[in-house]
DNA sequence: AATGGATTCTGGGTAGCCGT
DNA sequence: ACGGCTACCCAGAATCCATT
């Protein structure tokens, strides 16, 4: 999926109260942009770092501009937390995702319970399939991606509620949407979050279906490329 | 009084839902 | 069709409270 609009192009002056960072653009000047990626973005908020942003036609919104991705050695990195959910639907109802191929319908942000929401239901007429989509911008060597880049309570939550469901009766995958193509393998960040590595671990053993995929990201558009091998184990 | 642990609050955008 | 409300994204700062 293409940008219908070029990136603009500029550093990353500071990334602050979680939703604002400051760019300092081509010319010189200084603005606020919308930062749509809550967590904590580790290695993407140092100063100088140069970043692709975007700006939103939507008139009511404070900010007009999106900060879309951020460049690291050389590779861009998306942290629009927005794309990975999109990327997954297009390619989904694109039929390009062989791992969900049989499923014929996609609902996106299902109600499971009463407080817990997941991105997406894929039925067939006599199956369903929840999906949970993650994104991943973390990778701190040897080409390795990893998630999370901090400790994740409502990350644990989401895989407790697939392995419910997966108790049920039902289908459910983990997908990983790695938001860098510099990557050649994924893994849990075992150091950061253990009791998340291990919960993961736990349910890929009880079939949840757990994928990474891959990203082609540049100022013009992100795409999935491919499937990425898992290192799952602690 | 000082410390540390626990809890609360904040921020912008988006999407879904409900009532009008 | 709209406006209002809420959950989600979930780290980090601010505040509160208990222990020493």
């Amino acid at each position: 999926m293409n940008f219908s609009k070029p990136l603009q192009i500029g550093r990353l002056v500071r990334r602050y109260k979680r939703f604002l960072a400051d760019i300092e653009c081509e010319d010189g000047s200084v603005v606020t942009v919308h930062c749509p990626n809550s967590g904590s973005m580790m290695g993407l908020k140092d100063l100088g770092l140069k970043v692709a942003f975007s700006m939103s036609d939507n008139p009511t919104r404070k900010l007009p501009y999106t900060l879309e991705m951020v460049q690291v050695e050389g590779a861009w990195v998306g942290v629009n937390t927005q794309w990975p959910n999109k990327l997954f639907q297009n390619a989904f109802v694109a039929e390009k995702l062989e791992a969900f191929k049989l499923y014929k319908t996609c609902q996106p942000e299902v109600r499971v319970g009463m407080q817990t929401r997941l991105d997406f239901l894929l039925t067939t007429p006599t199956q369903r399939c929840y999906v949970e989509v993650k994104n991943v911008t973390l990778m701190r060597n040897e080409s390795c991606a990893e998630f999370p880049d901090a400790v994740t309570l409502r990350g644990a939550k989401h895989l407790q509620t697939l392995m419910d469901l997966r108790d049920q009766g039902d289908a459910a995958s983990l997908v990983f949407m790695v938001q860098r193509e510099d990557c050649t393998r994924f893994r849990p960040a075992c150091d950061i979050d253990p009791s998340y590595a291990k919960l993961l671990q736990q349910a890929y053993q009880k079939g949840v279906v757990v994928i990474a995929y891959s990203c082609k990201v540049s100022p013009t558009g992100i795409n999935i490329i491919g499937e990425l091998p898992l290192e799952l184990e602690i």
